[in-house]
DNA sequence: ACAATTTGAGTCAATATGACTCAAATATAC
DNA sequence: GTATATTTGAGTCATATTGACTCAAATTGT
């Protein structure tokens, strides 16, 4: 295992661009929850968790590095991405979460360490999928994926948290632009669906029956059947009109 | 000349983040047009036109280079400032603008040309200041800087257009959460100015009583005295009160 | 004094918003 | 089988906002 990492580290030394990451957020929607892909990592006895990630080959597009990494973790090929900032103090780097793991396997070696030493300038973005397609992979060498609530999400290693924190502002502040909620939610719907999913990005409450007469009249959504069976009153699906504006607010609009 | 940038270069080769830069993009609104700052880099027969940069020291954090590089610019020094974008592609580099300035005293030398054919992944940055405070100063060892309106900066070198370009629109974006006017108009200011502000940043016009009503009823801005004595009839003078907000848009709202 | 411009102020119908109520459709409890 | 709690769909109504206007006041140049 050691042996792998240490030649995985060879390899971007070479071939990968210096002191440049990655990191994604992939966001999901599950259980009227905004949600988001983590990594475990479980070193003895402690354990943290890491965006996916990766770096950036030489001979490779950033954004053909960001579609690699969100496939790597999700198996998707064709979804929505927005880079959204880049964290890069000096003081940027892994070193003090690798010295805490005292009863690593990796902490005694020399060269890891150092790799894991560096300052790193993250590129990060943010993704949408649809939570329902996803079989979940652990990015490369690490042990887990797994989903989190946004609002769990406050426990990430080094500054992964603020980077979600600063991720679902941006979501925000996209959905204007981008066909946000038709990229999170499945091709069949529920407009309870997309009130909870909405309340979830805005991280408020909406009226209900007042978000449901504005899509409604916005004209972006279609029924295309009855019934979803589960719990109470059976509720209509919708799909997206595609061709259509998808985005759930009007574009330069601004109130002018 | 041709040494002190090579000396210049070596220094970066060792004190900087290989293969990474900064651009910004440095808005000011004069003359009722929103403008952005450019160097002309004048090599024997040849123009081209560039966005003001720089590189990043290895014991420096991002955002106090990119405070760095606006002060080298505008001698400013506390300035709203913003990443809006990374431009990476593998073969992002100045190597064909190189190769088109053939009668260039730098065309010759190999340790130059190697320099800039190298890739660079830039990270980019919107600036905002006040055009009135400004004397601009050329990026080191670049020939003059100059304002440019965001209309005619098409044709600048290697992808600086489209950087100017997606800036203009993270602008936009940044209209409902950001202090975008206050910053770039001076203290006191019309509503004229502000209205023709505003059409240039959205880059549509806004209907001139509406607009005026609007953000009057916003209690955001302050009359602090008459007459602006010019062309016609006297402009009432405003400032933005501060501690309110001074977001041109109602945040969060978005229509719900 | 008069015309052309620019700024400030106002009108009014149409539309959108916010805060509600109410009934229909279902699962579960009784 | 009936009652009850929930959830979904539909509607009401007063108020606020928007979009498309008109019009007068203050100035400069002729």
């Amino acid at each position: 295992m050691i042996d792998k990492i240490k030649k995985y580290i060879r390899s971007l030394e070479k071939e990968a661009i210096p002191q440049l990451s990655v990191n994604c957020v992939i966001f999901g929607f599950h259980e009227k929850t905004l949600k988001v892909i983590v990594n475990k990592i479980a070193l003895g006895q402690s354990t943290m968790f890491v965006l996916p990630g990766g770096y950036v080959k030489q001979t490779e597009n950033l954004t053909d590095a960001v579609q690699r990494i969100v496939k790597e973790s999700t198996g998707l090929e064709k979804i929505l991405f927005k880079q959204f900032a880049v964290f890069g103090d000096a003081s940027r780097s892994f070193e003090k979460e690798f010295k805490v793991l005292r009863t690593s396997k990796l902490d005694g070696d020399a060269e890891v360490l150092k790799w894991f030493s560096k300052r790193f300038i993250s590129v990060c973005y943010l993704a949408l999928v649809d939570f329902s397609k996803i079989e979940l992979k652990p990015t490369q060498f690490l042990d887990a994926a797994q989903w989190l609530s946004v609002e769990k999400a406050k426990t990430l290693a080094m500054d992964h948290s603020h980077i979600v924190e600063s991720a679902r502002e941006s979501l925000i502040k996209e959905l204007p632009y981008a066909p946000i909620a038709s990229n999170l939610l499945p091709p069949k719907f529920t407009l309870p669906d997309l009130h909870a999913l909405v309340e979830g990005i805005l991280g408020r409450t909406i009226d209900r029956p007042n978000f449901r007469r504005k899509i409604l009249k916005s004209d972006m959504i279609v029924k295309v059947g009855q019934d979803n069976s589960n719990k109470r009153r059976p509720a209509d699906l919708y799909a997206f009109r595609h061709g259509k504006k998808t985005s759930l607010i009007d574009e330069y609009k601004l109130g002018f």
